[in-house]
DNA sequence: CTCTTCACG
DNA sequence: ACGTACGTGAAGAGC
């Protein structure tokens, strides 16, 4: 028996598009080329060969006018018209498939659907022959025979359809898929059907009478409001049946022989994947000469024989991500006209190499902690490649190389390196200078870009500088008692014991309590309570679930509180203590390249989501100490709403701002309509979440979950703030229309996002682009303002000689570990400086907390 | 590796 | 009809 794979081109094309386009960001090449489609394509593609090892394979498509719109001009009318991106693909995957040797197949005015029929009746002729069809469009199940069977592509994996398993899902023969759209259409191919009777119905009818003919031959013994149905649109019935029935007879004058899978050119695809700029899946084949993988360069064992000019860039290359652990693997230097390549052991020579000159670099923060660590303070590099990066493209990645590939330069991806380890010295010295080349000759490219966009000043008095700022924060580090954890952590483990022995008793069985889906079914299948919401899983289990079960049961609130232990435990004792160093300190890393909004995130740990709500896991605090004597901290008092206030220019926010008044409780009086001083707790934190809903660009629904009242309610408050405040108003409607109209949005300090979902033909898609363009220019300026107040403070202290360090900042927050005798001195510095940073139309203020450690110093 | 949950602003 | 708040990082479960 011979085994034919027919494939359906369009469909995987479709698929591919749409599974990758759903995020708004479509894969491109550097030419701006869309290839997200071709992308998915290929795999699929690549994956049906290693799968189906197939003798025979044919891929259809639909080309130029079809017969079935020629006779019905509403069929698949109403459909959003192909989108640009994903036609100028379309042609490439047929060179992809000439390049693989796999024939395709298309013919006006036939669809794929048509072509693949055509085929599988051919094999039904032949007693040679079967076939496996692959797609995802049901449509398709109708061609299930004896001898042909459907791989049903679904989101993950697929269903394979035979002629058991079709009729043991549906209960009805695979032919009679045609009737079932007959009697109930498809909306996707506008076709009609007969309106009222939905797959159900149209399933039951067929289960007893066969098929659409005979459904009307026995009309009469049928009753009620579907016999109404069935007789006022029996034309509509039989026309939908023709247009729904796969054509069998495509002339493609071809035989199997024609279909034969011939295998890959691989010149031929490499040099497609190279356009395209697929450099996974080029990994796959020797490659002729196509990349720049070469370069010429000096081998420096004594430093005074390098003659660098004025400006040169500098790669350090290391064994890890984690600058405060990693060892140096090698250094590379570039100048105008010569590169070098010198020992790790040479680090320590940076100072004296690059003192006086311009220096450019690609990650000069983790450059500036190796080299601390190696007791070299080198003066602030001038340009730094991740971060010009960063700024304009949004750009995230540590690794130069994902740079590099596409101007095709081909270094070797560092998560590649690490698996393979460094061994190959050679290849990694070349990397290292490439590298170093790369930075110095897209150096004047990339400043000029910034200048273009308007973020020059952003980059070079903000970002830039803040590197350093960052990199002594973390080098200083933060203290840590380990005692105090792990009294903590013997404390809460005493209480999770007690928690689990009782709910167990309550559950009436041990199991996993960590375990959502062990819960879920406890709660609801073995204790009977109301199903909430849930999961791809499971029940949905999490706090604001059990929130609501609260009193139904004792349980509930165990488990809350086994929760709130179990966090502390694993998250903010165990892990906080492993991630201490020698020096008895944590050093986390501050991400300045990663967030959207131009905020910063620290990892390993993370030092910014330390508990504070809660009193159980606030504790948790008491364990950061400072070096010195104390901690400060200043915080910025409702920074966003004052930028928000700033940049709508609504003047009653302004107004209220001026006059020093409590914004919530101003709020919460003029929309319940009393005087300030009738607005109770309830009040005010109503008013709270509605103004921070509102920043977020809440729905009704969303503020009426959050706020445990129906949406009606909630939408009334959001209406009420609107009337109240119409500058605010106005200014999301402005926002949301200036994204639109330039793709991006910016803050006060220009940083810009740009929002591809705004361009996504899915709804829930575009309006998750419209609250991304109203909150983004709020928490991006805030991020702005506080990252200049950091320089601005490392400057003054440098300058009146503190001693005392910054240490953390929390998004509106810093915390000074404190020298006593510089308390009054740091405090009035650090308030001066955040308070006066920016003039805005609202006056900044901060908030001062001090004390022995971090539970105190809040 | 993905999902769920939960910590922070 | 649909799904429903912005930005993060980390741990544990379970495939």
């Amino acid at each position: 028996m011979k085994r034919v794979i027919l494939v359906d081109g369009n469909n995987l094309m479709f698929r591919s598009f749409y599974a990758t386009a759903y995020t708004g960001n479509i894969m491109r090449n550097s030419k701006g080329f869309p290839t997200n489609a071709l992308y998915g394509f290929t795999t699929m593609i690549n994956k049906i060969i290693n799968e189906e090892k197939p003798e025979y394979i044919a891929v259809a498509f639909d080309v130029g006018k079809n017969f079935r719109k020629q006779k019905y001009s509403f069929y698949k009318e109403g459909r959003q018209a192909t989108p640009d991106d994903l036609i100028k693909q379309m042609p490439i995957a047929r060179k992809i498939l000439d390049a693989m040797g796999i024939k395709y197949l298309e013919l006006e005015p036939y669809e794929a659907d048509d072509i693949i029929g055509t085929l599988a009746q051919m094999a039904e002729s032949n007693i040679e022959y079967d076939a496996t069809i692959i797609s995802s469009d049901r449509d398709l199940l109708q061609l299930i025979s004896p001898v042909v069977d459907v791989k049903l592509l679904k989101q993950t994996g697929y269903i394979k359809y035979n002629m058991e398993t079709f009729q043991a899902d549906y209960g009805i023969l695979p032919i009679k898929i045609i009737d079932l759209k007959a009697l109930a259409g498809d909306a996707s191919d506008n076709i009609p059907g007969v309106k009222g009777i939905g797959e159900k119905t149209a399933l039951k009818l067929l289960q007893e009478y066969d098929s659409l003919e005979g459904i009307y031959e026995n009309i009469d013994s049928i009753k009620g409001k579907t016999k109404e149905k069935l007789e006022s649109d029996k034309d509509n019935a039989f026309m939908s049946k023709e247009i729904a029935t796969i054509y069998k007879e495509v002339p493609l004058n071809i035989s199997f022989d024609d279909i034969l899978y011939k295998g890959t050119n691989e010149q031929e695809l490499a040099d497609i994947f190279e356009s395209l700029e697929f450099y996974s899946l080029l990994k796959n084949f020797e490659r002729k000469e196509i990349v720049k993988d070469d370069i010429d360069f000096i081998e420096i064992e004594d430093v005074s024989s390098l003659k660098l000019g004025d400006e040169v860039s500098v790669y350090v290359e290391l064994d890890q991500e984690n600058y405060h652990k990693a060892e140096v693997l090698g250094i590379a230097l570039s100048d105008k006209e010569h590169n070098y390549y010198l020992t790790s052991d040479h680090i320590g020579d940076l100072k004296q190499i690059l003192e006086g000159k311009v220096v450019y670099t690609y990650h000069a923060k983790a450059l500036a902690i190796i080299l601390k660590r190696n007791q070299v303070e080198l003066d602030p590099v001038n340009y730094d490649l991740m971060i010009a990066l960063y700024l304009l493209n949004g750009f995230t990645k540590d690794d130069i190389a994902y740079l590099m590939h596409p101007e095709h330069i081909n270094v070797a991806f560092y998560e590649d390196v690490k698996k393979q380890g460094f061994s190959d010295t050679v290849r990694l010295k070349k990397d290292l200078v490439l590298k170093s080349r790369f930075i110095y000759d897209t150096r004047d490219r990339y400043i000029n870009e910034l200048k273009t966009e308007d973020m020059y000043s952003l980059f070079k008095d903000i970002e830039m500088p803040l590197i350093y700022v960052l990199a002594d924060m973390e080098y200083f580090g933060v203290k840590v008692d380990s005692d105090v954890l792990e009294e903590i952590k013997k404390e809460a483990e005493a209480k999770l014991a007690v928690l689990s022995k009782e709910i167990y008793d309550l559950a009436g069985k041990e199991f996993n309590i960590a375990s959502s889906k062990q819960l879920g079914e406890v709660l609801f299948d073995h204790l009977g309570l109301a199903i909430g919401k849930k999961t791809q899983k499971g029940y949905k289990t999490d706090a604001a679930t059990l929130q609501k079960l609260r009193g139904k049961h004792p349980i509930i609130d165990l488990i809350l509180e086994y929760r709130n232990y179990s966090k502390i435990v694993s998250t903010y004792t165990v892990s906080l203590e492993n991630a201490k160093f020698s020096d008895g300190k944590i050093h986390t890393i501050f991400k300045q390249t990663l967030t959207r909004t131009g905020r910063l995130s620290s990892v390993e740990p993370n030092l910014q989501n330390i508990p504070v709500r809660g009193e159980e896991g606030r504790k948790v605090r008491r364990a950061f100490i400072p070096t010195n004597d104390l901690f400060l901290s200043i915080d910025y008092s409702q920074i966003e709403l004052r930028i928000l206030a700033h940049i709508s220019g609504s003047k009653e926010l302004i107004e209220a701002f001026r006059n020093n008044q409590d914004i919530h409780t101003k709020v919460a009086a003029d929309i319940y309509g009393v005087d300030e001083s009738q607005v109770t707790k309830l009040m005010r934190s109503t008013a709270k979440a509605v103004i921070f809903g509102i920043v977020y660009g809440i729905s009704g629904f969303g503020l009426g979950e959050n706020l445990n009242i129906s949406s009606k309610e909630a939408s009334e408050f959001i209406k009420k703030y609107y009337e109240l405040y119409p500058g605010v108003k106005n200014y999301m409607d402005n926002i949301i229309k200036e994204a639109y109209e330039t793709g991006s949005v910016r803050t006060l300090f220009n940083r810009k996002r740009t929002i591809e979902e705004l361009n996504n033909r899915n709804y829930m898609i575009r309006s998750s682009g419209e609250r991304i363009a109203l909150n983004t220019p709020i928490q991006g300026t805030s991020a702005d303002i506080i990252k200049k107040a950091m320089v601005l403070v490392f400057d003054e202290f440098k300058k009146q000689n503190i001693r005392s360090k910054m240490v953390l900042q929390i998004h509106d927050e810093l915390i000074i570990d404190t020298i006593k005798e510089e308390e009054e001195k740091v405090t009035k510095i650090v308030k001066d400086v955040m308070e006066n940073v920016i003039k805005l139309d609202v006056p900044l203020k901060v908030g001062i907390a001090k004390g022995k450690d971090l539970y105190e110093a809040k």
